[in-house]
DNA sequence: CCAACCATGTAAGCTGTTACATGATTGA
DNA sequence: TCAATCATGTAACAGCTTACATGGTTGG
């Protein structure tokens, strides 16, 4: 993590934020109703999470009009959420890639979408790295004396690591041609 | 889990010194150097995990002719190894796969091969569930509402899950065509 | 009026991470 | 002899999970 105190977790609030303010409870609702649910999610971890990310200043709990008060992200707290957003894709991610995931639907919050095609850009270059390593290890030493069984456990790593190359590579255009029909219009 | 003291990296041990004793130094080395090293690892981690199986009485330190002490299962350990290895494939498995290719890799250790078959059988369901459930979110009014690159990264969750799916349906196959090749033999 | 949902928390326990510590053995 | 690798740990810290606690509001 760039900031050593904000987890996964704390990332994805102070994305969710980012888009609107929320209440904890309505953050709490995301992960439950969404597949954001994999970054889980039950009372006790959202409610320490945001209290944390209040204590470093990233959040600010604010009641407009007389409602309930809402968290807002602070310009640091924007700050980090960007800086998190920008971070190169590693090798990590590209194991573990739903981090990456989240990061890239967070993107979308920027107006410069040349950013999110270079996530993708990034993104597929860590799928293919990835592809490279399992393909290479089978292939190796270690690789052809496995039993069949493990071969295919690490095959389906393998086919895992295609689909998202092959994904990226979709997702590539895609956003592209919405981006080429907004400058039309 | 099944047995509510064995963490995931239990397991893994557990699967690894079923499949032949080794000291802790050597079972560190195989998170190190294969790609198993998902389930992570360092002293920190396996060590204490190891002290644990042990005092759970999983395991058993035994120094076989003078050497360095390996561990080995107890018959406990194999039995909640076992069952661990035959629970059916559930719905977080279908979505944090790999503690399902986990358990895939380790069923190996079986002479029936039925058993890894049905795993199988039940993993291409799970991943079916999972592409369902994925297709039905995105048509459904949540995800028309979704933004383009929060419905691509949705939609690289389908993705994943379809590759899966695909690679459950080719490994069936494959392990269908060695038992056949086995019994022939 | 009672159930369901809104809304926010705390506490115990456990596991994993990082970093540090220690000593034996082996090869150049 | 000195560095690398073998080999096994401990301690501090932090985060997540589960379970419990509390009270307001709304609709049938």
């Amino acid at each position: 993590m760039n900031d050593p105190a904000v987890t996964t977790l704390g990332y994805a609030l102070l994305g969710l934020i980012g888009q609107s303010p929320r209440s904890g409870y309505r953050l709490r609702l995301v992960f439950e109703t969404t597949p954001l649910g994999t970054y889980s999610s039950s009372p006790g971890s959202i409610y320490p999470a945001l209290k944390r990310l209040e204590r470093a200043g990233l959040v600010r709990r604010e009641a407009a009009g007389g409602g309930k008060p809402l968290f807002h992200l602070t310009g640091t707290g924007a700050a980090a959420l960007q800086s998190w957003l920008e971070r190169p894709v590693d090798a990590e991610e590209a194991i573990d890639r739903e981090i990456a995931l989240l990061r890239f639907a967070f993107l979308e919050g920027h107006r410069d979408r040349t950013l999110s095609l270079s996530f993708l850009a990034g993104f597929a270059a860590a799928a293919k790295g990835q592809v490279d390593a399992l393909a290479s290890f089978l292939a190796g030493e270690e690789g052809r004396a496995l039993s069949l069984q493990s071969r295919l456990a690490v095959e389906h790593g393998l086919a895992s690591a295609r689909a998202s190359l092959g994904w990226a590579e979709q997702a590539q255009d895609r956003l592209s041609a919405e981006i080429q029909k907004e400058k039309v219009r």
